[in-house]
DNA sequence: CTGTTAGCGCCTTCAT
DNA sequence: ATGAAGGCGCTAACAG
């Protein structure tokens, strides 16, 4: 790979000249900056992108740390917003997935650090509070997205969950249901889940319906789990006119699995997910959902990381959002 | 951000005794070691991987080039298996997405190369053979994935796109299919539409079934375009038991405009998709599928990757991949 | 075993 | 307007 210093002598200047006229930082004279631009492109020349970081300390990287590109299209939706206003910033992602675990997501927060980005987007599901507070303190920038967390409250970018599945209890409620299931995470530490169930509470006691434990499955988080989890409760065999899904996927896993009984969906079983993935809509019945504003959430996340970096005013960027109804097909009154 | 020096103050040693204990690059009294042990903790310190990339000439960083993160689970779980490989050599991955664009795709390129990548990992859609060709000549080993380049065929890790349709036809026929439609991306310059065209075609001359091309539909390759290329079809008037889809989105999407046209699957038509993506396991019916195992093509791609990197002999990664019929329910006798 | 030294490629004063 | 020189943080000889 060719370097400034090859360029210079190419083009018969010193390699100041050459760092001037890449970086445009004074005024060269036309003369010399034609031999210099064509040196770089005889030689092909690429700046190392290392030794300017060095000097400059700036690696214009962000990092992000994600659960799993993979698991469903949650975080590459987010990604989606996130890279959007990264690039317009012309600064580069850097992406590394913890996989929900505790021991990953420090390593990679960790190797995020050791790579110098500029500023870091975490959503850490498995870390502690105070691990994540503690962050605060180095001098990178850290913005948290999908989460609270005390006492950095001006850091996160998060969505209301009680909101969400309250939201999806009222909904139900409205439609005459009374014997409302909950399919949620088997993942009794998930802050998500402790809030969606929350809300689910809520939604109850504002309606007036006694909470039934027997009416709550957990497993896995996904389609499969959310099988299961339905498979459970079958076996319970307590009545139940409705249920919501910790998220589609699950909820998508419960349908499939009531189809198998020959139950009706929504005829005999209304359902809500939560998250409103793209492919819900091409399930039948099209999901009723409860949408995730994720997208969204990663262009605000990033464009707060942004400004923390530059130093610039934060103070209205949207922190909070609040979830919506979308109302398809699988919801019937009772 | 404390530095090697600053380690090195505190620890009472030269600079060179800290690199040592970081590196384990040769023999160190135990007391220093200990002393440098803990005014790196104490420090905090991070060894700046920029200055170690500029001397060691190696970032240990892989770039890779994919269509799109969110446009589907089909890159993620390409990611998957890059990553895991990745992963286990204690290298980090950084993923840039060129939105099968010309101009994006090589402008990531360009990056991935300037920030001085070891290896290049490339999925590239909308660059040209030459331009690809022309890569294998720079000094960083390049990889190209889901794509067959003349000239560069030692590098390639793809998948036998004609032979998945000629499958899919083949299965359709034993059932006793003879009007097949086929549902297809209509980008027309993507490879992999034309040869799995090929396939379709090929599989209709091995069972004699004289080729009409108002049984070809094309839209944008997603579920929305599946649709809409169904609703076209139909519109036509010509009659089929039975369509091959250009993947599972659009398969999925062409069997809800189906469903919403009352048409009965599989009872009225047969669907067979290509991919295998996760959720089509959750549609009603099940879709039956060629699989495209891309998750082991990424782990292949990464491992050739690693390989050459090391200057190891990657003679034996397999380059060439089959695809594989997934009978699920989507399929009934015609 | 340990410290000194010379760069890696680039940017940035500081003179000229 | 231009060049020389110092240094970013680190590794790798080279002496001791």
């Amino acid at each position: 790979m060719a370097t400034i210093k090859d360029v210079s002598r190419l083009a018969n200047v010193s390699i100041s000249t050459v760092s001037r006229v890449i970086n445009n930082t004074a005024q060269v004279a036309p003369e010399k900056r034609e031999a210099v631009l064509n040196a770089m492109k005889e030689l092909n020349f690429r700046p190392n992108s290392f030794a300017q970081a060095l000097v400059s300390k700036r690696s214009n990287c962000i990092g992000v740390l994600v659960g799993d590109l993979c698991g469903g299209p949650f975080f590459a939706q987010m990604m989606l917003g996130l890279e959007r206003v990264i690039d317009r910033a012309n600064k580069f992602t850097i992406v590394m997935s913890g996989n929900h675990d505790e021991q990953r997501e420090r390593h990679a927060i960790e190797a995020l650090l050791q790579r110098q980005c500029d500023a870091l987007i975490l959503h850490s599901k498995a870390l502690p509070d105070e691990e994540l507070l503690a962050l605060m303190h180095c001098e990178t920038p850290v913005v948290f997205v999908n989460r609270l967390i005390p006492g950095a409250e001006e850091r996160c970018v998060w969505l209301d969950n009680k909101e969400g599945t309250l939201c999806a209890v009222r909904h139900l409620v409205s439609m005459g249901h009374k014997q409302i299931a909950f399919v949620t995470s088997d993942d009794a530490e998930f802050t998500d889940a402790k809030q969606r169930f929350e809300g689910y509470r809520l939604g109850l006691e504002e309606a007036g319906i006694p909470f039934d434990a027997q009416l709550v499955t957990a497993a896995y988080a996904d389609e499969v789990g959310g099988h299961r989890a339905i498979e459970n409760l079958l076996q319970r065999n307590v009545p139940f006119t409705a249920f919501v899904g910790f998220n589609d996927a699950m909820a998508a896993g419960g349908i499939s699995c009531l189809l198998e009984h020959g139950i009706q969906i929504p005829e005999q079983v209304s359902v809500v997910g939560f998250d409103d993935i793209p492919y819900i809509r091409f399930i039948r019945p099209k999901l009723t959902t409860v949408k995730y504003p994720i997208e969204a959430i990663g262009e605000h996340a990033a464009e707060l990381a942004l400004r923390l970096l530059d130093g610039k005013n934060s103070e209205d960027v949207l922190l909070k959002f609040t979830p919506e109804m979308v109302v398809r097909d699988s919801v019937k009154q009772a």
